[in-house]
DNA sequence: GTCTATACCGTGATAGAC
DNA sequence: GTCTATCACGGTATAGAC
């Protein structure tokens, strides 16, 4: 079937999320204006009503997107030791994270900027990932790997700790991500009550 | 000295950074007219540039005055050890952060909304908070009382891992805070080397 | 110090030509 | 599918009366 002239339904569609993930993350959901992503796409304004409804619909995609994304990368095999499944969890959570630094940025920062409807959705899907860590904590707990005394409070904390390593980490710094990660293994494997070697 | 009919300026300045403070922390910066702030005081518009040249300047003095008093009353006494100093300092950060939830929010969400000069002066005032816990892990290392491998990753994953508290701690909720601050006393002592007793 | 009134501009969203 | 033009509204900030 013959494409009508002009038409760039496919390319510009992801173009326009792109840029509304970047100029969110940067100046903030309710400082950046349509006009600002348009131009960032190359369009004009009224263009970008051909690939959301609102302003708000395109928020509340890139935070949907994202925590799905999250959900659906994150392998956890239940077969193997709380240990290795905790590890696991740390290596995961700071690659994935720290690849997507704008769409973390969001995610953090905008929850507030969405209708209340959308808000509840998007908790929905980011109590379901700590619940996956939780998992393993109990797990871990059950089998006597673990010595700690409250798994959700040990959830969010190991989550804020490693999630923090966005807002300092850069690629030219003085550690690798590598380095990074066994030091930040090193230390939530200890609060839990395992002694990591490193 | 007689005041002046309808003078309430020593009133009006603290309800106006109340007001801003409250309305920044809930709809973020951008999101906040001036208009919303003089409703929230019970004024007219005009009369907030009695109290500030303009928006930028209210988001840059709370962000000031709340770095301030942080240095300020963080007392570390460098003559106790450096467990006893780290527990003093996980305590007194869950204290003070967990009572100012609202500059908080504004001092994590809204940087991005300083003007540049305004944001180098904020940003020197929280690394020099930072450095304080550093210190303190610095000489826990020295001394040989803490194990850890570097201290700047040690001191940034422990605030990130405190501060998060803010996130879901509530004064109803299944733990009081004194609990709570026991547990994270718990992990970070861990995480450092310690093994601390609860 | 506070008010009312207003200047001036940028906003989200839509209509209709192409 | 994109553009241009436009609407109605709300934004920050200021001027001048009281």
């Amino acid at each position: 079937m013959a494409r009508t002239a002009g038409s760039h339904s496919d390319i510009t569609g992801p173009r326009v999320r792109a840029a509304a993930m970047r100029l969110f993350a940067q100046g903030g959901y309710a400082a950046v204006s349509m006009r600002a992503i348009a131009a960032e796409v190359g369009v004009q304004v009224g263009a970008l009503y051909n690939y959301t409804p609102d302003k708000q619909s395109l928020l509340f995609d890139l935070l949907q997107s994202h925590m799905s994304e999250v959900m659906d990368a994150f392998d956890d095999d239940t077969a193997a030791s709380p240990s290795d499944r905790l590890h696991h969890f740390v290596q995961f959570h700071i690659a994935f994270h720290t690849e997507r630094r704008d769409a973390v940025v969001i995610s953090s920062m905008e929850l507030r900027n969405l209708e209340p409807e959308n808000f509840v959705r998007i908790e929905a899907l980011r109590r379901a990932y700590e619940d996956r860590l939780e998992a393993i904590l109990r797990a871990g707990v059950a089998q006597g790997d673990f010595d700690l005394s409250d798994t959700k409070i040990s959830t969010l904390a190991i989550i804020a700790m490693l999630t923090g390593v966005n807002t300092w980490f850069r690629d030219n710094g003085r550690l690798s991500l590598e380095e990074v990660t066994a030091r930040y293994w090193d230390m939530v494997a200890r609060s839990v009550g395992i002694n990591a070697q490193v």
